[in-house]
DNA sequence: TCCTAACTTGGACTTTGTCCAAGTCAATAC
DNA sequence: GTATTGACTTGGACAAAGTCCAAGTTAGGA
C-alpha cells in the first residue's frame, strides 16, 4: 500500500490525507466495496471527510489503473484494489458476498474472429454466479 | 414476440396494453435497452404509460425469465430480450454500444473446483471489452 | 515562510429505481 | 351483453447512487 502512495506521488499525485486514507481503506485481498462503504471506513479515520472527495478519489484511482470499477449487481458500483493480477468474480446470488477467482485459460480466446463483429477486442470480464456456503438451502 | 405474449398470457398474465407495449419495444436482436429507453419508445406508442409499469413490467419479464437484465455499465441496467439462446456480451468502451456474441466453449467449466470457495456455481457472464470500428482511432 | 495551483468541501442537483394509495380495467361468470 | 372483482396502472413521493460547482483550504515547490 506504501508502494502505492510512492507510485501516485511519483507520477505527481498531490499526497493529500484524504486521499491516504482512501487508499489505506481499500488494502487487502477480496476488497470489493462500495464508494459509500469507503466513505463510512474512511469517515471512521478522517471525520470531516467528504462523499465528493472519496468519489473524486476512486475515480482518479480507477483512471490511474490502480483500483478496479466492478459492476456485478445493477446498484452501486465496486471497487476492487487487486488491479495487477488478473482475475475474475465470484458472486453469491443469495449474500452478495464476492470473491476474486483466477481460471485457467485465457477468456478472451474464446471469442471467435467471425463473433467480433469488427471490434478490438482487449479484455474478458467474467463473472460466475452461484451460491456461497453460507446461502445454500 | 406474438410467441411471447401468448406463452405468458398461458401463465396467468393479463395482458394489458402497456405491457403488449413494452414486449414490443424490447422485440429484435442485439436490443439492450435501458428501463428509460423503454419508457421513451413506449410512450410514443401509448402517451401515457408510466414509469412504475416499465420498471414493474420489466421486472415481471425477468422474473419469468422471458428478459435478461444486464449490468454493463454500473449505471442504468439493461434489458436484453435473447433470454432463450445461451450467449455474452460484446461492449464498446468509446460509445457503450452492446453486441449479443456467442463464444465456444463453456466459460463454466474453466473455473476450478479450487478456485471456486464451496460456493455451488451456476452460471458465468462474460463481458468483453473493446472498441467498434466506429470508436477505434 | 510564502504562494499558488491543486485539492477538498457541502450542498444542490440529476439519474435510476422503489413504494404506495387510489383509480382503472381484463377476463371470467352469468 | 353486463356485472364483478382482483389484478393492474398511475402519479407522486421517496430513496439511493452519483455528479457538479463555487468557495475555502493546503501540499509542496520557490
Amino acid at each position: 500500500m506504501n508502494d502505492l502512495l510512492e507510485r501516485l506521488r511519483e507520477r505527481g499525485w498531490r499526497l493529500t490525507s484524504q486521499r491516504r486514507v482512501v487508499a489505506e481503506v481499500l488494502d487487502g485481498e477480496h476488497v470489493h466495496l462500495t464508494a459509500d462503504e469507503v466513505h463510512a471506513r474512511a469517515t471512521a479515520r478522517l471525520p470531516e471527510i467528504s462523499r465528493a472527495t472519496v468519489y473524486n478519489t476512486l475515480g482518479e484511482l480507477v483512471a490511474l489503473g490502480e483500483v478496479l470499477e466492478v459492476a456485478t449487481d445493477g446498484r452501486a458500483r465496486r471497487y476492487d484494489p487487486n488491479a495487477h493480477r488478473a482475475h475474475q468474480h465470484l458472486v453469491c446470488s443469495g449474500c452478495g458476498a464476492i470473491r476474486d477467482v483466477h481460471p485457467h485459460g485465457d477468456p478472451l480466446a474464446a471469442l471467435p474472429a467471425a463473433e467480433r463483429f469488427g471490434f478490438t477486442v482487449t479484455a474478458a470480464e467474467v463473472t460466475y454466479r452461484g451460491l456461497c456456503p453460507d446461502c445454500r438451502p
